[in-house]
DNA sequence: TTCATTTCTTATCTTTTGTTAAGTGCATGG
DNA sequence: CCATGCACTTAACAAAAGATAAGAAATGAA
């Protein structure tokens, strides 16, 4: 029965709200919760040799995430995660979260990983976007799975998510408009 | 202890070979083995949806491999995974890999999914390249990274690989060799 | 509201990629 | 040994992307 799992997973869970432009998770740190968006919209992350700033994923309404370089790769974090707008969260220790699914696995094996899942299933669906498609169709693709999005950020985050410059979303978009 | 853990694999490990050219795991297959490459080269490749032969991953001695969507995902296989040469594979049952796992969960806690984060390491690192490299450097990064797949195989899987077309692979390649 | 800053678009030019096709080299099998 | 097929390179052209800069539009702060 899962219903005591989520009973105990409530009675864990912590809400936590931050101002636009807060830093829900630090480069460098051991960040130990996962999140939960309730509202809002949170961006990592980071600058690259050359010191651009590179946008790796942007997170809005019911979406999980968490510190990934912790919570899958045992690393510090090497993203900034910030808040784009006020943004309101349910938390819980990774670890916390991982221990109530152990107590439960027998009745809860399917479910067992399933952070790991999501977070396994949207980089991977991202990677496979970037071997079979042109950088077009990503963005109609990235327009299509975050209609939440497109509207509230700056395109030139959207344009390092997509990995281009701004220049050409810029063009594409122009592109796509007058094809319509 | 984790020396029992490996003794008790050890014993469930079976030994298979593949000539070249055949199928480790079918498209479609819900194939529930792991694999590690003992000798030999594998790709995993899929049709899109205008029959263009895509080359997902190459993957030569020493590492591990599996049906990626059925372990990771719960969905049958969309890849074929086949020999490009005669391929000697350890395979273990991946739920005896994960019972075996539980059961020495306590005193294994750090490498109880090392499956997940080593197959999601690559994955995000592969796609991190996506998001910051041009072609350019992803080919250099590939060959610095698999300098033991690089002259096996046919340029077009590594072109796939990278997301680009075979000529377009031949150019960067003819572009490295004249700037040194 | 006004001013300053940021964002977005547009233009120009260069570089790179995709596409198609032709030519070269290499290997395999008859 | 030749012939066929496959892989790789090269060429030519069109399309797209990167870089830089300038101008328009939107945003935010005073």
């Amino acid at each position: 029965m899962r219903l005591r799992f989520f009973l105990k997973l409530i009675r864990n869970l912590k809400i936590k709200t931050f101002e636009k432009g807060e830093i829900l998770i630090e480069r460098g740190s051991n960040e130990p919760n996962m999140f939960f968006i309730r509202k809002g919209l949170v961006r990592s992350y980071y600058f690259n040799e050359n010191a651009d700033e590179i946008t790796f994923q942007l997170f809005a309404e019911n979406t999980f995430f968490g510190n990934v370089h912790a919570m899958m790769l045992n690393e510090p974090s090497k993203f900034t995660y910030e808040a784009l707008e006020k943004t309101k969260v349910y938390t819980v220790a990774f670890d916390t979260f991982r221990k109530l699914m152990r107590e439960h696995a027998d009745k809860f094996e399917v479910d067992r990983s399933f952070m790991f899942k999501s977070t396994f299933s949207q980089i991977y669906n991202r990677m496979e976007s970037f071997v079979i498609m042109s950088p077009e169709e990503r963005y109609e693709k990235y327009v299509k799975d975050h209609p939440n999005i497109i509207n509230r950020v700056p395109d030139k985050y959207i344009a390092s998510v997509l990995g281009i410059t701004p220049v050409s979303l810029s063009r594409i978009r122009g592109r796509i408009s007058t094809k319509k």
